[in-house]
DNA sequence: TCCCTTCATCGATGGACGTCGATATACTAT
DNA sequence: ATAGTATATCGACGTCCATCGATGAAGGGA
């Protein structure tokens, strides 16, 4: 199928290389993630330090559970990282995958 | 430019101040736009320059009504912008939001 | 005019998500 | 051991989402 090319009017190029098998949905995942309005909040609370998940309890008008669940949300993300002592979990951010999502969007970023 | 360490770090108070009203839901709306694997391709393809919607239908194997779907979610988060010039639909992103939601991620990482 | 192409919208459907109460697990103190 | 606290997991419920086929709207060509 050769000449259709020449009638008919093409409006765009050829496809552009994708991104590497399996890039969109770990992107994906962890933007995800973020979606959250609650998820937001709990890594801005995060951002600024070390936090106990009792901490997070009293800050949020949420059920503890449902608290724990967007714990488990970032967790299973690779955006916040856990460490029990004693009794407390406390949670904190994992810097390197924001910082490698952060650069996922600035590579749009005009060069100008 | 926000980041998520807005506020000072208060580590153990149980009632810190959250973001600005609304601001958890309009980044988490937008990561949510960004949270499915067929938009951060659509996204990524046009990162490298305009399409148009022809283009995205035969590069994904989706239907015609679910690609429009993704480029609406997409326009509404004011992640793409489309013109209209004769019979197709134009594409591109818009770097300046993508910038902004790359520096909210960009938080201050220690120098390791 | 009539038809074809491009794209958006509608309605339906199956599955995923956020939330809760109840319960389980783990640690501490008495 | 027993009780109490902190956190995670489970099961259920209502809502939202990704996808499709069908249809509508707008433009171009013969």
């Amino acid at each position: 199928m050769k000449t259709l090319a020449v009638i008919t009017p093409i409006c765009c190029g050829p496809d552009t290389p994708a991104l590497p098998a399996g890039e969109a949905e770990a992107l994906a995942a962890r933007f995800k993630a973020l979606g959250d309005p609650t998820r937001v909040e709990i890594l801005n609370r995060l951002a600024k330090g070390e936090a106990c998940v009792c901490d997070l309890n009293a800050t949020f008008d949420l059920s503890q559970p449902t608290i724990s669940h967007h714990l488990k949300v970032l967790r299973d993300a690779g955006l916040v990282e856990a460490s029990r002592r004693g009794t407390w979990a406390y949670y904190t951010v994992v810097a390197d995958a924001l910082a490698e999502l952060s650069g996922v969007l600035a590579v749009s970023r005009p060069a100008a």
